[in-house]
DNA sequence: TTGAAAGCGATACCAG
DNA sequence: CTGGTATCGCTTTCAA
């Protein structure tokens, strides 16, 4: 049972598939009011549905967009995605996704593929778009942006928050609680997106407020999953014995270093304050709940999308930087409480 | 700057459109290896990439396969998509996400664009597929495929794990830990995917065992979340404070199950032993680790998309039953176990 | 080995 | 208000 075309409508309602097609797109002129009560029964009796790709072809528009993301089943991935879909959905696109791994092939492999899909835009999400990319970037010719990542090429808008200065925040708000001897958990310092700009917030508020400040405070173990977390805690302590307080680069890391401290028989947070990063759904779960670094990524998914929609129909768009805010829950406590309480 | 066409690459070439096509798919015959080699050089240097939907309006086929999921933020439905990503990608497909919110206008909307985009297979994920549906997927007619669902059209794959066995486990374990007094914390009951079958399993188990089995012992509190899962502890422990053991329908519910007995200082698992469901990233994370029943989520959504494919090429293909299994970590203790550390 | 030409399903212009 | 037709970019058959 093969597809019905618009040329088997038109000649089921004895019209020319001009006069569907007008019917079809609504151009509100060019039939009567009777042929198109006509031709609508005709076209609902058949269940006939229009060939989108026939119409891409064209009208030169694939009415998707592409997304690629380093690892889809990341926590933070899943809430960016439902923000770009929702927003995708108003307005009528629909979104192919991409599973980059972070692997230089896989993506232009992947940004191949959108090219020839004709995607009319991408979103480049949790990663660096490098000079590597620039020469299909500029061919491809459609909008691009990064969320939550950062790009070498211009003229691309960076949607994100400015992760020095929520490092910085998260960090501060450790010392304002009287806590003096900080480390931190950090990912992967070669990570320019989410490593070396988190480091570089907490080396900035530690400096500031003239504490002690030794590379050794900071720990990191390749990734930013629950066992790196595991791993880092270990070193700090056995490095830094004398931590009240660590922050560390992302929910799950924290959540490693809360699993591990438990183990070892510390308690979070009277023996030891722990802040998270990301504000993902985890840092509620846990118990005691995370103090943590909010980053709202449906929020940030949808206004990603929705500023490349902008550009896709020639609007000027710019780069935003989203405001991110501290979530006090039960994983720090101030040095003073922690006197009363004794 | 115009994106170029087959025709400008032909041009510049020197060839007809019709050669530079052979080449392009590789035909092997119908041009001999010099002109070959002029073309592909051409064609680089353009930077030249063909348009996949004049491909698709003359193959008929888009290349695409759609996945609708009800919530695409969930850890679920992430480690899904990851297993349906990776398989379409070996299969040089390009998969289109959707968003129900398990509304049924959205859902049938969605079904009508990819209908229009011509998908080459649909994978229905942790929904019902209820008759409502039967028209449209009747005429799409391209394979169709459930993913941790169920459905009511004849003839449709389901891929899932046997949800009355693994909860009938689940409780069997408990039991077999020297537990005789149970509770549930549910799901929706209404929910004939993740709710009911799950009760009836939990049913099942104590009915064999001859333990007590009032409806009252298994509460819930509409969905499968956090905040339910904290509710739903709260009606347990009012109503059955004799309870030593509970079967949570999630890790969410279970985790919330957790963070209320904890505040209300109760322990896990001393005085309260707790199973999850579903193996999520977040069970390991949990202090003490939670037990549970593990699905390969990952696996899942691989094994789907590859049924879909199989179908897609033409073959017969069945429904799949995933093996379940229980992942022993440190939310229960055995009531010997109990009584040895006393 | 090569090229000309007929579509694929829809849109839009131009006549009538 | 309506219909014929060129066209979008590509594949494929048929001749040369």
């Amino acid at each position: 049972m093969k597809k019905s075309t618009i040329k088997d409508v038109a000649k089921e309602a004895n019209v020319s598939i001009a006069t569907v097609s007008r019917i079809l797109n609504e151009t509100g002129k060019g039939y009567s009011e009777k042929t198109k009560q006509h031709v609508m029964q005709t076209i609902e009796r058949m269940g006939y549905y229009p060939n989108a790709i026939a119409r891409g072809l064209i009208n030169n528009e694939s009415g998707s967009i592409g997304v690629l993301f380093p690892e889809v089943s990341a926590m933070v991935s899943a809430e960016l995605l439902h923000g770009i879909e929702s927003a995708a959905q108003a307005f009528r696109k629909s979104v192919i996704v991409c599973n980059t791994s972070s692997d230089q092939e896989k993506t232009k492999h992947y940004l191949r593929l959108l090219y020839e899909k004709q995607v009319e835009g991408v979103i480049f999400a949790n990663e660096r778009l490098t000079n590597n990319y620039q020469r299909i970037v500029t061919q491809m010719n459609v909008p691009f942006v990064t969320l939550s990542g950062t790009t070498e090429i211009n003229h691309i808008p960076e949607i994100k928050v400015n992760d020095v200065q929520a490092s910085y925040d998260a960090t501060r708000y450790l010392i304002e609680q009287g806590h003096t001897r900080l480390a931190m958990i950090s990912g992967n310092p070669n990570d320019l997106i989410a490593g070396a700009p988190r480091i570089d917030g907490f080396k900035k508020a530690l400096k500031e407020a003239r504490l002690p400040c030794e590379d050794t405070q900071i720990c990191w173990n390749n990734a930013f999953y629950f066992d790196d977390g595991k791993i880092a805690f270990r070193s700090i302590i056995k490095n830094h014995p004398e931590t009240t307080a660590i922050f560390a680069a992302s929910d799950e890391l924290a959540a490693g270093a809360m699993s591990e401290a438990h183990a070892q028989g510390i308690m979070v947070p009277d023996d030891l304050s722990i802040i998270g990063y990301d504000n993902t759904k985890l840092a509620m779960m846990l118990i005691p709940s995370l103090t943590t670094v909010s980053q709202e990524f449906e929020t940030m998914g949808y206004k990603a999308a929705n500023i490349l929609f902008q550009s896709m129909m020639g609007e000027e768009v710019e780069s935003l930087t989203m405001k991110h805010k501290i979530i006090e829950r039960g994983s720090v406590k101030s040095v003073n409480e922690k006197f009363k309480n004794q």
